[in-house]
DNA sequence: CATGAATGAGGATTCATTCAT
DNA sequence: AATGAATGAATCCTCATTCAT
């Protein structure tokens, strides 16, 4: 199992002490994202976030509750980030690229987070499950047009664009399962590797300047720090 | 237990009615896979197994031994097939075409057996876990190899040869996770669109003949279906 | 506060040793009537039953699922003692002597079990609170159609009839919370005391030998004795 | 705490604003009348008060505290009436048709303040438990003399005055449970009936003009009035 | 006067597991 | 081979209450 890396968040200093709250959604999402939402006990989910298991009912709802909020924010995030992309209008390899950029990125430094929204969906109850997968759907929805502009316009030959979407997306959502962002692989080299993998699934020309000029064109990483930044 | 009632799904009917064992084990398979091992209680398990709860502890050790066996089981299935695959030698592209017929083939065969080998290691306990864990990497080494060997040989180009092998694997993974055997997209077409992706992201010629003549070289479905139809 | 009177049963002697279903009741029944449903903890019922409080969902399902099960048990109980009696088809006078021997002798002889159905309704969610009013409205009738008929006859001469029913079902249904079996006061005259009062309340002549031959005639006690002492 | 706030359901309209004190009594009542002391929860009082939880630590001591300030404040209004009633010194007849009035009206119109003193001083612990028994058994001692004068004189007739005691207060206080002032039977009725099932349990002659004459003697509807209005 | 944060004890219920039958 | 009874530990969550602000 890749645990290590899951440690997430050490990107982005924080100066402001950590609230009460700040603190228990940390914990929840190290620990959803570690253990799963059904191996984490409310009272290890308190003693990680430094306070008695009750004063937890004072900020989440349920257990339940948590994992929505998390599930719903870190989703959005994503979601905006894509909308800010894709409002570029740029070419789909670029626009294609870009996508990469943000999903990698945030898959790489809030694993934790997206590692909840990817496999813990199931603990949720229907209603919840189903508003969290409209989520996913909105976001998803980003690489579908891409995709389909794509193969439109001949930048990509696929043989299902469907499973053209759904293959790229998984592969890009793995590194939040093994890569650590202390590790020497850097950040940028795990983006472009992706992006040149993802753009020869895609049946588009792969060399290796053009990923780097696309990516620099897509230039979405900003994005993704800023929605990732907001509080 | 006889390992033979890890197959779930029956490509092959059989005419043997389901032991309390098959049944026990049909049962961990489904519910470990749908909802995970620690939110599946024992009682669950008996009740879809048809049997009293107590009279699973004659069949299972205990509730994470059922578990480890089903993680090795299928493992090995998987490692079985990769070692008949790449016994005949092929050249590393028809070697990774075959590679993707039998994962792609199989976690779309027996989706629930290799989700829980992909999702719920982390609920085993360490030694168990890291026995899990080698099984998996003796399986991943077949992929590393033979990316090792095309890269070599100048047949694949990529960026990092780890990364790619990760990232092919996440992407012919994910279909456990979607596909439907009784939908209309074949499984022919599954696999056959999953080399042809994963071909392009390795930066080999992906043209949608010589795809096609690759996994008709590796011709690997036959292994596939040959390991999980053993006992 | 009299709850002296609460010890309940020990009249019918019991040979069988009690299962353990039999001691979860009654340590249900002592309590909910000693201390009422929501005072009466899980552990507490488990100690008295002389069990594991998690054993207690061997048999009962709910805490709630216990006190309805009570409390429909023992209305059914006085509704089929009201029935057997005014199968009868005694005279008014009689008939609302026998009733009163069955009522009083009950609540004085299971004063738990009926403090239970008289106090603890409200414990109830609203599906098992209506069943179980339901059950008491069917009891109360016999008292209704025997004051309507005594009334329509002349023997009984009251200002509202419903305000009659409920005044004497409710004088009837005190002794529950007083009367001790083990004090000096007889059954028996416990019983003729409030018939005689009941006649009075009712505007019945009353005097005592009357009453007497009423009680004598109604011979009600072996009803409620044999409804009481069935499983 | 004021004891004004008691008074719940104002006969006489109150031109001053609910202090925020009477807010948490009037809902103190009402819920403890309702559901129980053990059912209510300290966060549904405040809500029904209109207040934070932690406010009502300002007025009310301890839940348990408040429970008991109820119970003797309605307690002692009882008494009061009782009190001032049987100063007059009236026949027993007469006195205890008062009794009855004051029991009565008070039920009916002050059923939750009674409903919490008739079930639950259970709730209390043994030292106030014992105040408010005492305090009960001073109010039921004005009934337990006037039996008794009414005995003596050869009013009553009565198998036995403790039971019969017991009996007629169980009988009135049945009202609490049931009478709803805005039904369309008036206050005047249910007293009237109630007298005269008590005079008839007591064996004393009960001819309805007889029982009105009685009423108007005792008139001690007003003595009920002022007790319940009094701050 | 009023409150939000905090807590320890306890609420009911379910857990995986054992064992005698 | 199969089960019903039994249990201790743990589950999530709510309780009444305190206290600093």
């Amino acid at each position: 199992m890749r645990s290590a890396a899951i440690a997430g968040r050490q990107t982005v200093p924080e100066a402001a002490p950590a609230t009460t709250e700040e603190q228990i959604v940390r914990a929840a999402v190290r620990l959803f994202a570690e253990r799963g939402f059904h191996a984490t006990g409310i009272r290890q989910l308190a003693e990680q976030a430094g306070i008695n298991s009750s004063t937890l009912y004072h900020y989440m709802g349920t257990k339940e509750d948590l994992l929505f909020r998390i599930v719903q924010d870190s989703s959005k995030r994503l979601i905006e980030a894509a909308r800010q992309l894709t409002a570029r209008e740029l070419d789909p390899p670029a626009a294609i690229c870009g996508l990469v950029q943000i999903h990698v990125w945030s898959h790489a430094t809030y694993s934790a987070e997206t590692a909840v929204v990817d496999n813990e969906l199931r603990a949720l109850d229907k209603p919840r499950r189903e508003a969290a997968v409209r989520l996913r759907d909105r976001y998803e929805a980003f690489w579908s047009k891409t995709v389909e502009a794509g193969c439109a316009r001949g930048d990509f030959r696929v043989p299902d664009r469907r499973i053209a979407r759904l293959g790229i997306l998984q592969m890009c959502s793995g590194v939040a399962q093994w890569y650590s962002p202390s590790g020497k692989l850097s950040l940028r080299d795990l983006v472009a590797a992706h992006a040149q993998m993802v753009l020869g699934a895609l049946g588009a020309s792969r060399d290796r300047d053009q990923v780097r000029t696309l990516l620099l064109e897509a230039d979405a990483q900003p994005i993704a720090d800023r929605v990732w930044s907001q509080p």
